[in-house]
RNA sequence: CGGGACGUGGCGCAGCCUGGUAGCGCACUUGCUUGGGGUGCAAGGGGUCGCGAGUUCAAAUCUCGCCGUCCCGACCA
């Protein structure tokens, strides 16, 4: 039997001031977290007991589908350069020496060592498929760790990796992963959303996202409420209503108009009275390539390229930097000044693409600039864009006619209200927390670490990988987000630190507090999670802490039970009801563990 | 890493501008009181004022440096 009294809850009438989530602000204030260090948090009495549930949930369901292993957290800097995220992930890898002074670091995923299991053990494709999981903490030197558990440099995750010999047998796999992400946040109460994710530029082709939407999360996800549509604003794509083309001036070759001291697409555009759907806005960037590229690896003196890459969008489009990032699979920059004197020989505020000789194929032509041209431009004709002239513009631009694009891509940011791409009704945009993430890795590891069995023709082939992520902190966060109002949260039974706490009114009225002795006993004999409040405390201190801490169903047990009641409150719309003490236990066997 | 703020008993804060005795609420201890929404009264304990240097007869207070924490941005397999 859990006694209040005689446990360690120390619950606070006041948040920490530098706390600003609620789920933060509840989580120290009911004592289930302290602080130890920027994103770094120790776990109390309840919040470990609620981290294990939700611990207890995710294995359970990942045992359905896969084998838990245990491997380490201390990983050899060998086998991160093997895999080349030794230098690939900077500064986010927290490194350290050992007395030797050898490179060690703390694994913040573990591709390096499940797949180094994988090279050593598995030789032949009657060996695959496998799904390997571990549950274990990792480490991430975040540059900002915020909102108490939503942003950590230690947490605890689900990992699993999985080994198929084909592309249909990893579909199965991810397949499986999806349907268990599933049961696992269904069983854990949340209410969340799977999106379309970016798969980034690792080459994966599918991956998923399990998002919970909450204003405090740090994820935008585009949905449709008309349909099932739903993805990550990194990914997120929509329909656009037609744009009427301007009609070409003079002779239809570009044309040049004196637009004195107009530099910005608004002014340019109310200058001379078009709207803004029918400029041209040219972003000016440098790809800015940390000197770690596989290419470079090894030569520490190797100096990094910069090549120009200029990119074109509708003039009231935004570019979205991971589509970009997608696209040309290295990280950019803007130009400085000097710079875009030096390409464009016009200063910010007037850049077009006429004059400048732009790459024909991103990887094959050489160091010549690159033109990308946004999707929503292809087909579009007789658009204003700059003159690379000082306080001139060009009219009667087409693409495609006019100016050559290295490519065109889909590099446009979804706003709000723009049809579905699916069905055409508007989206929507929402904050969220990431939950969970599933992806198609693809041969990203097995090649480059050097993973091999052979197929049944005898041929030497590369497992095809997944990987699949949940963050546990990250459940409770959410969880609680879900659920607060002024006086506390409420989880959902399967992962509350208790599923009932028994107040007596007083402990000094024997009546009272035999019977919620008796009630407490009586559910703790029937499977129940019960923490009975026997302290010598006031009613009120024990109501507003009952509400604090999580615990989704109160029994009060006072005057009544001269009756044969108690009361039971439901936490989350405190409604209140009197139950026969002799049929509590059946009273919430009907209601906990129905079904 | 750029911008902003903060750092004073366990928690929340005042004091700093205008240098000189460290203060309030909560929590804690003891006694009485109260007993269905943080009861009231009384008496107590607890603080290198983040760290270091400087100015000064004298620094929580002024100056400089460092560290830490939070927020915005950048970043985020």
């Amino acid at each position: 039997m859990h006694r209040w009294s005689q446990l360690f809850i120390p619950t606070l009438r006041e948040a920490p001031a530098d706390a600003e989530v609620a789920s933060h602000k509840f989580l120290v204030r009911a004592g289930y977290i302290r602080q130890l260090a920027a994103g770094i948090y120790s776990f109390l009495f309840l919040g470990n007991r609620s981290f294990n549930k939700i611990v207890e949930i995710v294995r359970e369901e990942m045992d359905k589908i896969g084998q838990e292993f245990y491997l380490p957290a201390l990983h050899p800097r060998e086998l991160w350069e093997a895999s080349g995220r030794w230098s690939l992930m900077g500064e986010n890898l927290f490194r350290l020496q050992d007395r030797k002074g050898g490179d060690l670091c703390l694994g913040m995923t573990e591709e390096e060592v499940m797949t180094e299991i994988a090279r050593k053990e598995l030789r032949s494709y009657k060996q695959l498929p496998q799904i390997w999981y571990q549950i274990a903490p990792k480490f991430r030197d975040e540059p900002r760790p915020r909102s108490g558990l939503l942003r950590v440099r230690q947490f605890m995750m689900k990992d699993s990796y999985s080994f198929d010999i084909d592309a249909a047998g990893l579909d199965v796999s991810y397949r499986k992963h999806y349907n268990a992400y599933c049961r696992i946040f269904d069983r854990c109460g949340l209410k969340y959303m799977v999106v379309e994710a970016d798969s980034g530029a690792m080459g994966g082709k599918e991956s998923h996202e399990f998002m919970v939407r909450t204003p405090a999360g740090e994820d935008q996800i585009v949905s449709c409420d008309g349909c099932n549509y739903a993805a990550n604003l990194e990914k997120a794509t929509s329909t656009l209503w037609p744009v009427e083309d301007l009609k070409a001036e003079g002779d239809g070759k570009p044309l040049l108009v004196h637009t004195p001291g107009q530099k910005t697409i608004e002014d340019v555009a109310k200058f001379l009275g078009v709207s803004p759907k029918n400029k041209i806005k040219t972003l000016a960037l440098m790809t800015n390539e940390p000197a770690s590229d596989g290419a470079s690896k090894g030569k520490e003196g190797s100096k990094a390229k910069s090549r120009a890459v200029v990119v074109l969008m509708r003039g009231d489009h935004q570019l979205n930097e991971a589509k970009l990032n997608a696209t040309i699979a290295t990280p950019t920059r803007p130009m400085e000044e000097a710079e875009i004197e030096m390409l464009f020989q016009s200063p910010a505020g007037y850049l077009g693409p006429i004059g400048i000789e732009w790459a024909k194929d991103f990887k094959t032509d050489g160091d010549k600039p690159v033109l990308l041209v946004d999707k929503a431009l292809e087909g579009r004709t007789n658009l204003i864009g700059g003159a690379n002239k000082k306080d001139y513009h060009l009219k009667n631009l087409t693409p495609g006619k006019d100016f050559h694009p290295t490519a065109y891509a889909d590099l446009r940011s979804v706003t709000a209200g723009e049809a579905c791409p699916n069905c055409g009704k508007p989206l929507r945009i929402d904050t969220a927390v990431e939950v969970g993430h599933i992806f198609k890795l693809g041969y990203r590891y097995s090649e480059s670490m050097g993973a091999r069995v052979l197929d049944r023709n005898g041929k030497e082939v590369m497992p095809i990988m997944g990987c699949y992520g949940i963050g546990v902190e990250r459940i409770l966060t959410a969880a609680i987000e879900q659920g607060n109002d002024e006086d506390g949260f409420w989880l959902p039974a399967a992962i509350a630190p208790f599923e009932i706490v028994v107040a007596p009114v007083s402990v000094k009225d024997e009546a009272v507090k035999s019977v919620a002795e008796d009630v407490a006993q009586r559910l703790e004999i029937a499977g129940f999670d019960v923490i009975l409040d026997d302290r010598d405390e006031r009613p009120g201190v024990k109501f507003k802490d009952a509400d604090l801490v999580g615990i989704p169903f109160r029994i009060t047990v006072g005057k009544k039970v001269t009756e044969g009641t108690v009361e039971v409150v439901f936490r989350s719309t405190r409604e209140v009801r009197d139950v026969t003490i002799t049929t509590i236990v059946e009273y919430f066997q009907g209601m906990l563990r129905a079904g």
